[in-house]
RNA sequence: GGAGCCGUGGUGUAGUCGGUUUAACACGCAGCCCUGUCAAGGCUGAGAUCGCGGGUUCGAGUCCCGUCGGUUCCGCCA
């Protein structure tokens, strides 16, 4: 049995709050911790300690000690205290089954208060209704909260149960610079004056990417880094400007090989930190089939609900709409929302606005009746054949909701996915116990920017082109493949990486793809191509969103619950009030000057 | 850059559509009572000129314009 005498947890406490059961009942125990609240009945005060183990009530009573009860008398909520006293089995009936420690309470022998506190600016136990602005600038007293302590502690068990993992499989966790050299392409940076050199700017990582691929070229083999990155973009629910990543590289390998060994970090994560057994391998869709099918590059596969292609029944249509879309390179697809046909008529209706909002014009519908006949504003459009192929495509029943956009391809796509994931949450089509995971392979190289009128790498300019594209890159690069891929979770965007070119010729037809001449290419990834005529291996890696896999773990909407000091959506640290002004002396020094209107501080 | 929602004692909300009363309720806070509570209970009390600025009006928490902050989403971003 433990004692205080031959297990002291911590200087100042011989048991922690938490762990007290009826195996202690009659030691003498030393606890400290804060006061979540106190009952006074006058003669008697109860107090529930609270330390970052549990909850254990403490009795104050005047017959066993008088002075720690007049000091418990002034007691108020979050003072801290050290009590000693002896842990005692409570009255039949009086135990409380909905506290771990409720089966034994502590008698107070002596009560000393280490520090007090103010009335909080918003009570714990009711923090998740208040305004999180008031929560991030008190953000020590949110964290006090044991459901904000458990978020942490599942990322940190996260955390250690990923380099575990890694350094079992012979991987070496390497730093990576943090401050670095701005580089095109991405997102936007967060630049660094430098005060030696002037007019000069570091740039704060987006991600470690060429520092990892270099390491490669020294010959490291296997690496990985939990890593701060940072990147100055709008912010979402899932997106901070500054997010750690877990990163990783890998020489002489192959796709099948990374998504293998991810495949059992993912499975060693859950096991340690939620103990969910997951079971890979995990499915896979190419992107492409994840366009058509979900409307998506991250499909949320929780539910079905999949996209339908009636292009080549509808093609010839009396229906203009449909067959006119056709007729210009687009696609008729649709959605058959299952017993959708009892929705009032506002809510459809309200459907359009998602499908717009994605850009197409409208969106058709039709409700198929008890008869198997079809009821819609178009169904006199369309002939026999036509309604009963489309029925048959659909594979619509009596009572189904079924609704088509007719569009270019990537608009229908998109705009279809995004109703799909509208009636996904609105008819409670989710399963919330259910884990999805998925990959997104063989992914477009390149992406056309219509403004700009050149391709841009849709990953990174050093993402390998399939094997077997690598000629489209001449030829028709917007048809190349890229040996990418990504981990998808219920619909979010886990990770993603790919197989990095290491062949000097392929690299250069990547850069003509991209409509950069090698002086170009060279002025901002010299130093990369540089080390590339040094013997590379064959390398490739990925990354992922520590954030966001603890946001998932702990089953919450947001990474900011799952980030110690997050900022809020326009980028400020409620807490510090950072970004803040600094002094005109700084600015000098770094040869800076503002043309912000806002004053700077003398 | 754009769209939606929110902003009323310390906290959460009601009041806003239909303009005018001592701005209501719960929690918290303070004092008193109370020896078995655990969202303790009872009594008493303090505390908000309604985010900020301007406008309309006899009169604005309420209507209009602007602005600030938070949040969700689109654009943007791996």
């Amino acid at each position: 049995m433990d004692t205080a005498k031959n297990r002291r947890q911590q200087t100042m406490k011989s048991h922690r709050c938490g762990e007290l059961n009826l195996a202690h009942c009659g030691c003498m125990v030393e606890l400290a911790g804060w006061v979540q609240r106190r009952r006074d009945h006058g003669g008697l005060i109860f107090v529930d300690l609270r330390d970052r183990f549990g909850v254990v009530q403490v009795v104050f009573n005047p017959e066993i000690d008088k002075a720690a009860f007049l000091a418990a008398e002034k007691l108020r909520n979050e003072f801290v205290v050290a009590v000693k006293g002896q842990v005692i089995k409570r009255l039949p009936g009086m135990e409380n089954p909905n506290l771990a420690t409720g089966e034994i309470e502590v008698a107070a022998h002596s009560l000393e208060v280490l520090s007090e506190s103010k009335p909080l600016p918003f009570q714990l136990d009711r923090a998740e209704d208040v305004d999180e602005s008031l929560r991030l600038r008190y953000r020590y007293l949110d964290l006090r909260r044991p459901e904000m302590q458990r978020n942490l502690i599942l990322r940190h068990r996260t955390c250690q149960a990923v380099r575990n993992y890694f350094n079992e499989h012979d991987f070496l966790e390497i730093e990576t610079p943090m401050l670095t050299r701005s580089t095109p392409e991405g997102a936007r940076d967060y630049l660094v004056p430098s005060r030696l050199h002037p007019g000069a700017f570091y740039a704060l990582p987006q991600s470690p990417q060429l520092f990892k691929q270099l390491l490669m070229v020294s010959g490291l083999e296997r690496y990985y880094q939990i890593v701060r990155c940072f990147r100055d973009e709008d912010l979402r629910a899932d997106r901070q400007p500054e997010f750690t990543q877990i990163d990783v590289e890998m020489s002489f390998t192959d796709r099948e090989e990374i998504i293998h060994i991810i495949e059992g970090m993912i499975r060693r994560v859950f096991r340690e930190t939620i103990g969910l057994e997951v079971q890979p391998p995990f499915p896979r869709l190419t992107y492409r089939e994840a366009m058509d099918k979900y409307g998506s590059d991250k499909p949320d596969l929780r539910f079905g609900l999949p996209i339908v292609d009636i292009s080549s029944v509808v093609a010839n249509s009396g229906f203009k709409v449909f067959s006119q879309a056709i007729a210009k390179g687009g696609v008729v697809r649709g959605l058959n929302v299952k017993g959708g046909g009892s929705l009032p008529r506002r809510e459809i209706d309200l459907l359009a606005n998602v499908v717009t909002e994605a850009g197409a014009a409208g969106l058709a519908w039709g409700i198929v009746e008890a008869g198997g006949e079809l009821r819609s504003s178009i169904a006199k459009f369309l002939s026999a054949e036509e309604v009963a192929g489309i029925l048959n495509a659909m594979a619509a029943e009596p009572g189904d909701l079924l609704c088509w956009v007719a569009a270019p391809l990537a608009v229908a796509a998109t705009a279809l996915g995004r109703l799909r994931l509208y009636l996904g949450e609105k008819l409670n089509l989710i399963d919330r116990n259910s884990w999805q995971f998925v990959w997104i392979v063989d992914w477009p190289l390149l992406e056309w920017n219509p403004e700009e009128r050149r391709y841009e790498a849709l990953h990174h300019p050093f993402t390998s082109p399939h094997p077997d594209d690598v000629e489209l890159l001449v030829t028709d690069p917007g048809k190349a493949r890229a040996q990418a891929y990504d981990l998808v979770l219920n619909g979010i965007e886990l990770g993603g990486g790919s197989i990095r070119i290491h062949r000097r010729e392929v690299q250069e037809k990547m850069f003509k793809a991209l409509g950069m001449s090698n002086e170009e290419a060279y002025a901002r990834f010299g130093f990369l191509l540089d080390a590339f005529d040094y013997g590379p291996p064959p390398h490739g890696g990925i990354a992922f969103g520590l954030d966001r896999l603890v946001m998932l773990l702990a089953g919450r909407d947001s990474i900011r619950d799952c980030i110690a000091f997050p900022k809020t959506q326009s980028a400020m640290d409620l807490l510090t009030q950072a970004p803040a002004q600094v002094a005109a002396s700084q600015l000098r020094e770094l040869h800076i000057r503002t043309v912000a209107e806002a004053p700077v501080q003398k």
